[in-house]
DNA sequence: CCCTTTCGTTGGCGACTCCAACATTGGCGC
DNA sequence: GCGCCAATGTTGGAGTCGCCAACGAAAGGG
């Protein structure tokens, strides 16, 4: 068959990034059949664990761009899932809430990312995963502070 | 400081994905300062490694659709670094070689990936390394068979 | 009271992945 | 040889994610 260049599938970054492909392509899989993408489940999953939070917070927590928290809680409170109101104590925020209809989508999202990971770790027996998860997490908490 | 929910950096799709965004970055860094990017690079490596090849065979090697193929070789070809000449054999096809400028822009990547290599890999040992390599390979290879 | 910072918002861009359609060409069965 | 299916190159478009620049409004600090 059509064989890949070693110079890439040597490389961490070359099967990090492919493999990503594949995590990213059954996350949007699971996502897409409850009508939602990877930026709302990050603010859901946000208001859920941390409460009602502005939208700048929820951007830093989630790793998002201001301008695209704007774009992903429009669609949220276009669905119900979300409420957008004016801070009082500070009227240049907006105080994010998570409403019933959203927790129970989030349960949703939660159930199909449940059944993406077993997907994508497949035919990994319980103690690599552990393995490549604690690796994993090591390398992102790095990349994060340098 | 602002806390990443629980919820996401549990999850290995999240680890592997956000760390594959600190990856790409590296890499197109890399690419960028020699006016290139990921896609040119999957193109060389493959002429480099299994010689001349339809525009089709390519793209199955580099995991690219057709499309962005076509994309990637008419700016390869603007730069001289790829030449694209009709089969003779096959009027369908088109024969892609490499150039010597080619060759040497892909020498320049080459060197710029193994700086990433070592950026993204960061504080890990060599065992480490070795491990999560491994792992990594192993489900790709599940991943792009299933 | 200025100066700086933060916040929400708009608009845009680049990279990667993927899909649908089309015309040309090959290959295969009949 | 003819007809049908498959492959190829190409065009055009779409979706997700990440990122940046600019702006007005508002807060905070000197």
């Amino acid at each position: 068959m059509e064989e890949t260049p070693a110079r890439l599938t040597a490389k961490p970054s070359w099967l990090l990034t492919q493999l990503a492909v594949h995590a990213h392509r059954l996350a949007s899989d699971g996502f897409g059949e409850v009508g939602a993408r990877g930026y709302h489940y990050r603010i859901l999953a946000a208001l859920d664990e941390f409460g009602v939070a502005s939208q700048a917070v929820l951007g830093r927590r989630c790793n998002m761009d201001r301008s695209d928290v704007v774009a992903a809680i429009n669609e949220l409170a276009e669905q119900g899932l979300v409420e957008r109101t004016p801070d009082p104590d500070d009227r240049r925020r907006n105080m994010v809430t998570l409403t019933t209809a959203g927790d129970r989508q989030l349960r949703r999202m939660d159930r199909a990312l449940d059944k993406v990971q077993d997907d994508l770790l497949g035919p990994l027996p319980a103690e690599d995963r552990r393995t490549l998860t604690r690796l994993l997490t090591q390398l992102l908490t790095h990349h994060q502070r340098g």
